[in-house]
DNA sequence: CTGAAAGCGCTTACAG
DNA sequence: CTGAAAGCGCTTACAG
């Protein structure tokens, strides 16, 4: 039913050769050719197979995105940079969802690599430790990490330290003190930075730090970066610490949740999230903004370099993050 | 640099048919042989080449998502649906981005389902028209359709006609009759089809339609489904219609849009929204539930149904989508 | 349980 | 501009 190169050469009387190069673009064909040619293929709906152009050339014209949980605002957008940025250049994405945990994840991540099915590769929030990276770099691929950086590595991320620390220390420097921090999963790397961040403005402060400040909601799903989890980590919040009277949250979807605890048990404290997803804005949420966009967009650009060029300098790009005042912070940190 | 199972095979002492079935799962390998090519393959790092398994094997293992945009929280949802499904069987899944738009939308659509590169496909609302579909139907590939339906093919997809009635309906039935819709795209299919139930609500009711209450905001983006096109649209139809009593919106996201709206111009009117993504329920968004993770999982087993035996009878899944009663039409509807 | 060999559908020097 | 031929790295009857 399906035909190859060969029904199509047979068809229009030429080689093979000829027919391929019809669909490679290569301008050593006659114009004559080349009409004829495609008419036949049109009319049987022929077109080059991915896997056979991929197995003889040894290219696929495919990048591929490795990401950890679908369905995430975060990744969402960043994925859309990425769109954006490869469609202009010719390149097809496709988009790999690591789904195991533990040891599994690590091999997962590098079955898919070993597998080559794309000529590069970006690392969309791929956590892992140094022994694994280290193993990665073992393997003749390029690749780009964004929301991660390691030696070695090209890199695009956003400094979580540092935007934690501006979210908190823009509340202790208008006068409060008991500020939580609605957290997430312990083990995850963003989250481990912007507890770091959180700690450090106390202590540029000369505040305690109160460890029982940081909670987090059930983390099973997502990480625990869900409008659940946000409400979950609030409600606690408030029946532990009845006098809280600020709150920084680990993610906008979170800040969500928290939203509503607060709206649910009548409370009303000043809240800033992370991230500044799209709704953000039209939700009031002051937040702590990461471009998104952007880094997808960056990091495929040094991406296809690194492909280009493979003793190109390594690049690691490190966006500080912007603190955004809205609504929900409303008439104590805007002026 | 990169090992083949030619070097698998010749350090291991064997044939490349006994390596490719260490590989292949086949269990005609013993114990012996089985472990001493593992360990090898595992000091390498070697692994098979997704293209030459294709290839040579006719089977990829995996399916294609096919979306026309990226960043869209009801695919994101329907994503999740897919995959969690695809997960528990061992396929992997690819996700396309179709990018073209007029002829050059369909010209994508054909051409990757030509190159093979899936042994299925989900279309997750790909509209066409018929001619396109009935041409789409000579491909002897696996395809289901998710939020379309089309003659011929298997589909999943929710009655948009009933889903709009049922939220103009409750309205009118509340005593309402100035009840706008907030729209986007007008040529979206799933837009005239909320607009024909939005309309037939009116009919069934003998009150008079009023094509000027139907506003949309800029479709440039998205087709309109996003948060700037409900605040345009919401903003427009307030000022044009001051005397506006409710309001039904094609989408949830498009209602965020629109309760800022609401809340700059200090008005506050009942709206419900579409779709029912996470953020509603804790906004207190009322709306028409649409099944969206439900949708992936159950086409993404019709497809693999449909992939082990392609003359089982097509199947059309239509859903009825649910109102669902929150804050946002709290005192009026609610009781 | 294992190997030799043909074949999957392309690309790409090489020669003309 | 065109063709013959080798090769890409696998899988899979077939035979033993």
């Amino acid at each position: 039913m399906a035909s190859t190169i060969y029904d199509i050469a047979k068809k229009a009387g030429v080689s093979i050769a000829t027919v391929s190069r019809v669909f490679s673009q290569s301008n050593n064909v006659s114009e004559k050719t080349r009409d004829k040619v495609l008419k036949i293929a049109e009319s049987v709906g022929y077109h080059p197979q991915a896997y056979a152009q991929g197995l003889a050339s040894k290219k696929s014209n495919t990048i591929m995105a490795v990401v950890p949980v679908m369905s995430n605002y975060f990744f969402m957008e960043i994925l859309g940079g990425i769109q954006d940025k490869l469609t202009k250049l010719g390149y097809e994405l496709t988009i790999y969802n690591v789904t195991g945990t533990g040891d599994n994840f690590f091999q997962q991540v590098e079955h898919v690599i070993r597998r080559r099915a794309a000529e590069g590769y970006l690392f969309i929030s791929i956590h892992l430790n140094p022994d694994q990276w280290d193993r990665l770099h073992k393997y003749p691929v390029p690749i780009t990490l964004i929301d991660e950086f390691y030696e070695g590595f090209d890199s695009v991320s956003v400094d979580n330290v540092q935007g934690a620390y501006k979210a908190t220390k823009a509340f202790i420097d208008s006068g409060y003190q008991k500020i939580g921090m609605i957290s997430a999963l312990a083990s995850s790397k963003p989250i481990q930075d912007r507890i770091k961040g959180y700690e450090l403005a106390f202590e540029d402060s000369d505040i305690d730090f109160d460890p029982s400040l940081v909670v987090s909601g059930n983390t099973d799903y997502r990480d625990g970066f869900t409008e659940k989890g946000g409400y979950e980590a609030m409600k606690h919040m408030i029946q532990e610490h009845p006098s809280l009277d600020a709150c920084f949250c680990a993610s906008d979807i979170q800040a969500v949740g928290a939203l509503k605890a607060m709206d649910d048990l009548e409370v009303s404290i000043p809240l800033i999230g992370y991230d500044d997803i799209e709704i953000s804005e039209y939700i009031g949420l002051s937040t702590i903004r990461q471009p998104m966009r952007d880094m997808g967009a960056i990091a495929t650009q040094t991406l296809l370099e690194r492909m280009n060029d493979d003793k190109k300098a390594i690049s690691q790009t490190l966006y500080s993050p912007q603190l955004i005042l809205r609504k929900s912070t409303n008439g104590i940190l805007n002026k």
